[in-house]
DNA sequence: GTCTATGCAAAACGTTTGCAGATAT
DNA sequence: ATATCTGCAAACGTTTTGCATAGAC
């Protein structure tokens, strides 16, 4: 995928190289993550040049910023509208997408006389590992699983 | 209401003090917030005791620790599950409750394999004072409202 | 009297920013 | 050529923490 460009996006090297990260990882990386991928890569990066180009290219549609319980954003490829669940033992945070939660939108627009443009709902809960895990007595480990 | 007791809790004049503010502001205040308002009152209060005063009280279940898209944590003296909805001109953050979204949850559940205990939704749009001031090309200042 | 909580101050985070020099256009 | 971007480093706001003293039980 190409950047759209608006009024003065510069395709640089720096840029292309931390939308490619983002691109290839499956999964949400917060921006200190990005930064030591790019980093590998590019050693001489900065910092604020990671967090200014994922801002970046959030506004631009190009990736997704999103927001959980934990102090840090993270980036997402996937820049469909989707809701996420979240372990609270383990902290692994995986995809899920609830229709439902469009007619939430309605109610919510009702309720509280708003103009609704967006929702996002984090569920919060047990991956099947520390389900398993608490059964057993065992802490699980961070194992990535993705919901299909 | 009084705090129920668990093992070493310490009934002491700061904790009634931060309880009684947040017990008695009907809106969602950061820690910071709380913080100047409990100083008001109590001169020498340390930020570091509201702060872990407050995640005490969320642990205990008197209060609540809601977390948005903006840095800091706010906190609500509603316990009992709601949602939120979030205005992206002036950022006033009004309660609704969508009873939708509970259906949602079991999907939720079939998507991931996770055992689900809780969710929130926030909700991005325009409040009504945003809306007008939108078309009068104006902008709105800060006005509480709240949802009924 | 003992054990926990407070106040203080420093540090640990994630994030943002001003600026001089480098780079894309 | 020039407007924008990068790298650096410092600053910012929120949150956490170590430690000696004060206070609840």
């Amino acid at each position: 995928m190409v950047a759209e460009k608006s009024a003065s996006y510069r395709n640089t090297t720096q840029r292309a190289i931390i939308l490619a990260e983002v691109e290839s990882y499956d999964g949400h990386l917060t921006a200190g993550e990005i930064f030591e991928r790019v980093r590998r890569q590019y050693p001489t990066i900065a910092y604020g040049t990671v967090y200014r180009t994922l801002h970046l290219l959030a506004e631009h549609g190009l990736i997704q910023e999103l927001t959980f319980a934990d102090q840090a954003s993270r980036f997402d490829k996937r820049v469909e509208r989707h809701d996420h669940v979240h372990c609270t033992d383990c902290g692994i945070i995986v995809d899920v997408d609830v229709p439902v939660a469009l007619m939430a939108r309605h109610v919510a627009e009702e309720q509280s006389e708003f103009t609704i443009t967006s929702h996002h709902t984090v569920f919060n809960g047990l991956c099947r590992t520390c389900q398993g895990a608490r059964n057993t007595g065992l802490r699980a480990a961070s194992i990535s699983v993705r919901a299909g």
